[in-house]
DNA sequence: GATGCAGCTGCGAACACTTGCATTTGCATC
DNA sequence: GATGCAAATGCAAGTGTTCGCAGCTGCATC
């Protein structure tokens, strides 16, 4: 794996210690390309690598959001999601009645953001969001009163 | 409490069975004003009525939640908040480095719902939202290099 | 008022996540 | 290469939340 010069490189600079636990939680993450929950990476790790703790993990992720490497999204589905933090920021729209997910360009909330930071002086963090709603599929299907 | 009988008729109308324990858990929520945490719900209502089991509770809650009657929001404090959905809606500013929580008028996001809608066809329930970022006082305080 | 049934409740167990603490380890310094 | 220290780790215990299941209850129907 190339990448975990790249992930020791990362943490470095981030004024972190490099160890084997967080590189190898950290190129999970980077491997999965999509959004993987804190079970999978425990899992993941632990296939690859060898016995790492799970509290490990957890922490490992939750300073590595801080410092914003990967982002941290609850999706309504019990369990928290994670994403290695790429070039394009982008959003989810997730559909209520059938938990399709989509993903949804940053254009949409830059201008939310530069409104927050004119007129409340907020410097809003929109870089990953997750949006509840019903989706077009599901808008067609008659549905219960809410 | 004259939110009983109204809560019951809510409940009622949603097609939901009227039960003691789910008027006093909404009730609950309801007089709290601000947010509450589940936590606290049960601690509530175990005080002004009588046991409640937590599975309870937070099964009620999500329910509610998903009839829309209560705004669910993860402030990142751990647990989860829950509010009445009143007549006004809104969001929440939360900073990161100092916690503070500042309300939003429900403008700033409206713009948005309708682009989603137009363009993804995509209903999305921007009712309640909370935005994480760095408020005004904290951005003039030196802080550490993120 | 008796009956039936869907949906709600309480209980216990399981899962998801956090925290405190003693030990270990990365890394800067000598 | 040895030393010291702050930060990271593993462990164990604790909290917050969900789930399956057996029994109970609101409510519609007769």
């Amino acid at each position: 794996m190339a990448c975990e010069n790249e992930t020791a490189i990362v943490l470095r600079e981030a004024g972190q210690k490099v160890t084997p636990q967080r590189v190898h939680i950290l190129c999970a993450i980077r491997h999965a390309g999509v959004h993987i929950t804190a079970s999978q990476v425990i899992e993941e790790v632990r296939t690859s690598h060898a016995f790492v703790d799970a509290s490990t993990v957890y922490r490992t992720l939750a300073s590595a959001s801080d410092l914003g490497l990967v982002y941290e999204t609850d999706m309504g589905t019990g369990e928290r999601e994670f994403e290695w933090v790429g070039k394009d920021r982008h959003h989810h729209l997730i559909c209520r009645p059938c938990g399709d997910v989509t993903s949804l360009d940053n254009s949409y909330l830059d201008g939310v953001a530069t409104l927050l930071y004119e007129e409340a002086g907020f410097q809003a963090d929109l870089g990953h969001f997750a949006i509840f709603g019903v989706c077009k599929g599901c808008q067609a299907k008659p549905r219960r009163a809410r």
